[in-house]
RNA sequence: GGCGCCGUGGCGGAGUGGCUACGCAGCGGCCUGCAAAGCCGUGUACACCAGUUCGAUUCUGGUCGGCGCCUCCA
């Protein structure tokens, strides 16, 4: 295992990466709210914490990554009236999306994907916890959380709680005994279809203490990196630290990972608020999902990323030197060269999860294979495509149907006969099948284009 | 107003106090019957102004521009 560091954002600085448990690393990152389908901003922390895990293993930890899936909230009982469907449904609808559209990115499923709506008594319990320690309160149903009861409030997010604008918050306002405090528990309200029982009456959990419900359940708590998108870290994440500080007297998590936003036209984020999203699905469609993939990881987590067809396009462009690569590969052993670089690709990664420079090593290493008689075995390439999920990069390539290769051996015979201009004609008839032609040492190789 | 981030060559995008990032596109060459692929070479790039320094794109201060969070948001 070598030295990996990630940037926490608590303080602001890269941290070593240590395991509570010898080699164990619990990653939870927060996953979408399923009130409308994903778009591929929602895809960028799916990828971040799925290819980090694929890292992490190849460096010999055992992972256990869980994503979470919102499924009771205001903007889920919203779409559903809107829609004159249950919020139930809807939100099974929308999660079923959800898998179905993240699968196409074929990275595998994380290890668990905890459902809020299933998690109902460990976070009453957990609330509970926080009421008899003097960290909430109820009031007529609701439950609120005591922030200044925390000290340490604001940490996580830099904020000082003495300068936070003290929200307009509309909802029960007026029964917090600060602004500052906000919902673990909210009493059910007229229209609204989906509660549960608590010792406070019938409600549905606050959004926040869900996570600390599920992260805890199953990856106890000080696991090792708590993720998500940068946007979550106020209030979301600061709200969950403190949750779980309070009630456990520990903390949630080790290292909060953030990663940056997608935007699109102009320097704007991707937000389904701002109506400027592009679906997943569609982008997949549109691209292919190698190139997404790519895209992804063409920038570092942590900057932002800007959703453009040109970038995605440049994207696919990128992908073709890769599988040009592969079709060269031979079965010598790899060079120094490129063992150094393969060695930068994952020194790349250990260094903040830096893909960018990681690509930049797995490209260093295909100029060092090109450079090779007899061509390297595949065995590194593939290794550090694997981590990237992009392993297909190498599949087999389809073989030419009979017709085809009768072309190409006519054009062969034609380029024997030096008769030029029947072997170019040739060749314009295979590229019109799809087929490229290239004429190499070992004779003539079909190529398909489309 | 508070907190945080960013501004790199045609595009995307890393990084560093002095030595080619990388990919795509372009240009020249090698190879090829011609191509393709590959290889080699190629671009007064680091928003602006000061300062620190032998030397700054990289550090400090300021200016301009953009973004995120402070309310649901990956």
């Amino acid at each position: 295992m070598r030295f990996i560091s990630i940037h926490d954002t608590r303080t602001g600085s890269a941290l070593p990466l240590q395991t509570g448990v010898e080699g164990r690393v619990g990653i939870y990152a927060c996953g979408p709210t399923v009130y409308s389908r994903v778009h591929v901003g929602n895809a960028r922390p799916f990828v971040v914490f799925s290819v980090l895990k694929r890292f992490l293993e190849r460096e010999g930890y055992h992972v256990t990554l869980v994503v979470n899936v919102t499924d009771v909230n205001d903007k889920i009982y919203d779409a559903a009236r809107v829609a004159g469907r249950s919020s139930d449904e809807l939100a099974r609808e929308m999660t079923a999306h959800y898998i179905a559209d993240t699968d196409r990115l074929r990275l595998g499923r994380p290890d668990f994907e905890p459902r809020a709506t299933e998690t109902i008594q460990p976070i009453i319990g957990l609330i509970d916890d926080l009421v008899s320690r003097g960290h909430a309160y109820a009031e007529q149903g609701d439950v609120y959380f005591r922030v200044r009861s925390l000290p340490s409030y604001g940490d996580l997010s830099h904020r000082d709680v003495d300068q936070m604008d003290q929200g307009e918050g509309v909802e029960g306002a007026a029964l917090k005994e600060d602004p500052l405090d906000f919902a673990l528990w909210k009493a059910a309200k007229p229209g609204e279809d989906v509660f549960w029982d608590s010792p406070w009456g019938t409600g549905r959990p606050g959004w926040h203490i869900e996570c600390s419900a599920m992260a805890e359940e199953l990856l106890g708590v000080g696991f090792e990196i708590h993720g998500g998108g940068i946007d979550l870290a106020f209030p979301h994440h600061e709200n969950e630290a403190a949750q779980t500080l309070a009630a456990r007297g520990e903390q949630l998590a080790r290292i909060w990972m953030h990663n940056g936003m997608v935007e699109l036209g102009g320097h704007e984020k991707m937000s389904k608020s701002l109506g400027n999203i592009r679906g997943l699905a569609d982008v997949i469609d549109e691209f292919g999902r190698d190139a997404v993939l790519y895209w992804l990881l063409s920038g570092h987590y942590r900057q932002p990323l800007a959703f453009a067809p040109e970038t995605l396009e440049a994207a696919a462009a990128s992908l073709q030197r890769i599988v040009e690569a592969g079709r060269r590969l031979g079965g010598a052993e790899p060079n120094a060269e490129c063992s150094d670089s393969h060695d930068a690709f994952f020194a790349a990664l250990a260094d903040d999860f830096n893909t960018p420079r990681a690509l930049a090593a797995l490209f260093g290493w295909i100029n060092a294979a090109n450079r090779c008689d007899p061509a390297p075995a595949r065995g590194q390439l593939e290794g550090m495509l694997g981590i990237l999920g992009l392993a297909n990069l190498l599949e087999g390539e389809e073989q030419a149907p009979a017709e085809v290769v009768a072309l190409a051996q006519r054009r062969d015979e034609a380029r024997a006969a030096k008769d030029w201009a029947t072997a170019d004609a040739l060749r314009d008839e295979l590229a019109a099948l799809g087929w490229e032609v290239r004429d190499g040492t070992s004779g003539p190789e079909l190529i398909k284009t489309f």
